[in-house]
DNA sequence: CGAATGATCCCCTATTAGGGGGATTAACTT
DNA sequence: AAGTTAATCCCCCTAATAGGGGATCATTCG
């Protein structure tokens, strides 16, 4: 059976090449084409495609939008975000809404069919820039500009798991003033003030 | 110029068969292959390879060391992982040790050397069922299971920054004791018992 | 119209945390 | 041999937090 892809994209001139594209192929139903993405829940709901290709700057209803509107309708859809953006910002956004993909619109047209079905076979496709980004982001420096100590970064750990400085003592079979005083440094060392603001950080630099 | 590669792999007869299969194409010069990665850093340092393919499971020295010995003494190297492990413990392990690529075992030679030359052009080769669980890290679910309201989230997102009860009130204009309330709501609804706890939960199940 | 909910406020008590000291020991560095 | 650091322990005191009760008022919703 042909799969079934639905395309956002407001130029028109590409979306017909798309569709054109996709369909002289034979391998591609498109049962849908639409130049804003305002209504893609309901689309998604009634045509139940296999594939969504998915423009980004779309005026209305960005395609970030989109897409979380389409995973909403239905998570099995796979979403490949089709753009000419390679900024992180759009990036990160469309991931964590939940795209499957992310291609850059100077790919060709045979790399594009090789996406399609690497993603109906679980797979992400992504340009290789994109997907440099999407390691790079993470890639963690050296995680100990604090200089917090293998011990201290023990006793941050249970920190952040909401353990109690006598939980942390017992534990750790240490006496609850030297669990304290592990606290302290780690307090002085992260130059915070207190524990949540310690574990607030220390998540999200990745200290732990 | 030939592609200068090392490999770090401990079964010898794989390790073995990929220096043949390199050598054999001819456009790859295998400047080194090693069963463990104890020296990585010298022998990167030495060599220069344009890329590494790193085995994860070794003796002594794991290859996720292995990535940040290789990265530390020469950044611009590419380090593939190449390796039987799906589990997403290993997989972010590597990425955050700064592995370009990640690979499993079972991809055909050709792939491998598609591999080879999409990390050389700034690619990220990856497994398709690694990029998938890569991009799904991203996904936020977004389905407020915990039904925190609009309050509550402002509430909590100042307690993510370290404030204290007092100062919450202070900049919502609202008495210590409302904040206090919307405080226990929040433990409550999170099902924790203490600030640190919310902080924790909140910043890795990307609450706020 | 009542019921439910969200936001607001109050009281009481026990525990916990934080800031300030200071001290000893073992291990590693210079 | 002297110095540094990490890890351990102790004391005092004040402020903040958590858990347990309630209560009022407006809005939303069936």
């Amino acid at each position: 059976m042909a799969l079934r892809i639905i395309i956002f994209e407001d130029n028109d001139k590409l979306r017909e090449s798309l569709v054109f594209l996709l369909k002289n192929t034979g391998d591609y139903e498109v049962a849908g084409d639409y130049n804003n993405c305002v209504d893609a829940g309901n689309i998604t709901r009634v045509y139940e495609p296999d594939v969504v290709l998915m423009d980004i700057d779309m005026p209305e209803v960005t395609g970030i939008k989109g897409v979380r509107m389409v995973k909403e309708a239905r998570p099995d859809t796979a979403v490949i975000m089709f753009t000419v953006f390679e900024d992180d910002e759009k990036l990160f956004q469309s991931l964590c809404a939940g795209a499957n993909g992310y291609l850059l619109k100077k790919i060709s047209p045979s790399r594009l069919f090789d996406a399609i079905h690497e993603v109906m076979e679980g797979g992400a496709p992504m340009s290789p820039a994109i997907a440099r980004k999407v390691l790079g982001s993470f890639r963690q420096g050296r995680t100990n500009q604090y200089s917090i100590t293998a011990r201290e970064l023990e006793v941050l750990t249970m920190l952040t798991k909401g353990y109690s400085t006598k939980m942390i003592a017992s534990d750790l079979n240490i006496s609850f003033e030297t669990a304290r005083s592990h606290l302290k440094n780690i307090y002085t060392k992260l130059h915070v003030n207190c524990g949540k603001e310690a574990i607030s950080k220390a998540l999200k630099e990745h200290i732990i």
